[in-house]
RNA sequence: GCCGGCGUAGCUCAGGGGUAGAGCAACUGAUUCGUAAUCAGUAGGUCGCGGGUUCAAAUCCCAUCGCCGGCUCCA
């Protein structure tokens, strides 16, 4: 029922001697463009024309479709032994065209394709003229093939179809919003005061209307570069990311912060392929519920596409496992380095929407209703920790199907306490994905956008498909609810919400600082002059934090603010007074001096590194000796 | 992917059909310094890449790649 929302193209392909072509006039979809890309008349010799007619259809599919045209035609050529191509718009192949754009659209990309390969010759002939030709066709076995490609499969596209139905139908559909208090209150959200919590109003407006009002870039763009944290690529693809030591050793840090808080929690970590089989008929079943934006890869004759999270890893690691109810929660967990999602270009921004990036992966079974209820306040509750951890603030919001709301009222308002703060609840009619709950905790940053950071889903889908069971006690095979749990969303996405949050701190005249735990360097030391290098030494030895020394010759007051522009959460100076006293003078961010022992100092500092990771400091320790990354 | 803007030294940017510019950073020298920029000098560029127009192109035109913004999207 959905085929005619597909996206077909027809196409003839003729060997010819000889062929030429003329416009004769204009038909209603002729458009002055096509003449600038294709001569009105024109011949070629020893060629293969290639005829062809878009059928109605969905762009979404136009990448599927030129890359199959493109193949067929190359490979006749081939078979054929000739280079010279004509593409031939020719509608009466089919009487349900497609949209003239989608058509010329088609066009050009076929062509741009085909020119991409060395040797092949392409004349174009323009969209949507009358035009009289003259064809020679060469009359052997493999002169003249018709075809008709669809996109990959024709279950892979009515599968793609339904979903794009369902999520033309979950945008004409209203969803209700409600605002629910931590003690349980539950009002419209015409109804509640936004007074207090100005970011919450703001998730629900670009929920609401999905509106942007900003002209500017991400500010953690410039500082992601500016603190030497992280950099584009330009030899690679859009939204692949260069990480300089700083950034390598924050990320790392972020890393396995969240992986311990997972582990202790019950996780146990696997690791699983990053490319699996396109043709897999599970995998390609849960890849067909999904628009297109996946890496294909090629190996040999096979495509492989590149995961973009660490669920089916996961899935088919449980369908193989002996799962009982004794075993259950059974809790698999992967850091998933890395997830590829092929987003549009346009996309792409900084480090909060990335085609590579790394996720915390929690996949959680669960016998039934209740120990999934169970299950979802405890990793909500470890997600908030998490944010806590990273210093993030965040607005929540929930999802349910609503007959998942109604019949779970309790649990929702245990949801609510759990979270502490007003929380944003949408409810769907119908379930339009394979989750019937889901929490996210939402990132509001510099520029009023919202980013989905922590999220805890139950799936009531997913063990059906990979035939994913456990035995029950009366020994018989059940498929056991599942919760997908990302604690604090994709890391990458962590290190934007962080620079951020200090972009945020700037613009009202606070100074920025990272977490102590984050800091790449935690503590600077800063000699008077290089008589006090022998001092230095001996403080350098005794500090296990990430502390450097500048050693470089130039003046105090320049490596005083060098220090503070790269955020250094304590500046050591160490001159003749300093020695003398036997102790430090200690600069902090808030911009205070304070005379400090060394011993004072780290017990200063010890209670901001309790149960966080600590990594040694990746650079050389005299700034002398270290380069720069950027600038 | 579509529409728009941008791409000049390591960084931030100015310039604009006729010898390629500044500040910062780097390097050399002087300075040995007390809390956000010491002084002087040196070196550094196929003006994103590819075509075209022109006596002459960084500059104008076309195409392409990348970044940013908007749309769309965000499993």
């Amino acid at each position: 029922m959905f085929f005619n929302q597909v996206l077909n193209m027809r196409i003839l392909l003729i060997h010819a001697d000889r062929f030429s072509f003329r416009v004769t006039g204009e038909t209603s979809v002729a458009m002055a463009s096509e003449l600038q890309k294709a001569s009105p008349e024109s011949e070629a010799t020893e060629c293969l024309v290639v005829f062809m007619a878009a059928e109605k259809g969905d762009e979404a599919d136009v990448d599927s479709v030129v890359k199959q045209v493109t193949k067929e035609v190359l490979s006749l050529a081939d078979q054929v032994g000739t280079s010279h191509l004509v593409v031939y718009p020719y509608a009466h192949l089919s009487s349900r065209l497609s949209s003239p754009r989608v058509a010329v659209r088609l066009l050009d990309e076929i062509c741009r394709q085909l020119l991409r390969q060395r040797r092949i010759k392409v004349l174009r002939a323009p969209f949507g003229y009358y035009k009289s030709f003259e064809i020679a066709c060469k009359g052997h076995p493999l002169s003249e093939l018709a075809k008709t490609i669809t996109p990959e499969k024709s279950t892979k596209a009515s599968a793609d179809a339904e979903e794009s139905e369902a999520l033309k139908a979950e945008k004409t559909l209203e969803s209700e919003w409600i605002i629910i208090t931590p003690d349980g209150k539950q009002v419209s959200v015409e109804d509640f005061s936004f007074a207090t919590r100005p970011n919450l109003e703001r998730l629900f407006r670009y929920e609401k209307s999905g509106t942007r009002v900003s002209d500017q870039a991400p500010p953690h763009i410039e500082l992601m570069r500016r603190m030497e944290l992280v950099d584009y690529e330009p030899g690679a693809d859009p939204g692949n990311f260069r990480w300089y030591p700083k950034g390598q050793l924050m990320k790392r840090l972020a890393e396995t912060y969240v992986s311990g808080l997972v582990i202790d929690h019950g996780g146990m970590p696997v690791e699983t392929p990053i490319m699996y089989d396109y043709q897999h008929p599970k995998l390609s079943l849960y890849l067909q519920r999904f628009p297109a934006r996946q890496y294909v890869l090629l190996s040999g004759e096979k495509e492989y596409f590149l995961r973009f999270a660490a669920c089916f890893g996961q899935y088919l690691i449980q369908h193989d496992m002996q799962i009982s109810y004794n075993h259950l929660p059974c809790k698999l967990y992967e850091l998933t380095h890395y997830a590829f999602r092929r987003e549009q270009s346009g996309e792409l921004a900084g480090l909060k929407r990335l085609r590579t990036f790394t996720m915390p992966d929690l996949h959680t079974l669960v016998k039934d209703a209740d120990q999934a209820k169970e299950e979802f306040l405890r990793q909500t509750d470890l997600a908030i920790q998490c944010m806590e951890g990273f210093e993030l603030d965040f607005e929540v919001a929930i999802r349910f199907v609503r007959d998942f709301a109604d019949q779970n009222r309790q649990f929702i308002e245990k949801l609510a306490s759990c979270c502490s703060r007003p929380a944003l609840i949408e409810l769907w009619d119908e379930r339009f994905f394979y989750f019937v709950a889901k929490l996210e905790f939402n990132f509001i940053d510099a520029l009023d956008k919202a980013a989905c950071l922590s999220t805890v889903q139950i799936d009531v889908e997913n063990t059906e498909r990979f035939d994913i069971t456990f035995v029950d006690k009366k020994g018989e095979k059940q498929h056991p609810l599942l919760l997908h749990a990302s604690i604090s969303g994709s890391i990458d996405r962590v290190m934007y919400a962080i620079l951020e949050t200090q972009a945020i701190r700037i613009s009202k005249g606070e100074k920025a600082t990272f977490p102590f735990w984050l800091a790449p360097i935690q503590l600077r030391l800063i000699p008077v002059s290089e008589k006090f290098d022998v001092a230095c030494k001996q403080v350098l030895e005794k500090v296990p934090y990430r502390i450097d020394y500048d050693d470089r010759d130039i003046t105090m007051g320049r490596k005083i603010r060098n220090a503070e522009r790269e955020w250094i959460p304590y500046i050591l100076v160490l001159g003749a007074k300093e020695v003398a006293e036997q102790c430090l003078n200690v600069r902090t961010r808030d911009g205070a001096q304070r005379k400090m022992t060394l011993h004072e100092l780290l017990a200063e500092i010890e209670p901001q590194t309790k149960e966080k990771p600590f990594l040694d400091l990746p650079l050389p320790q005299s700034l002398s000796r270290r380069p720069i990354f950027v600038g």
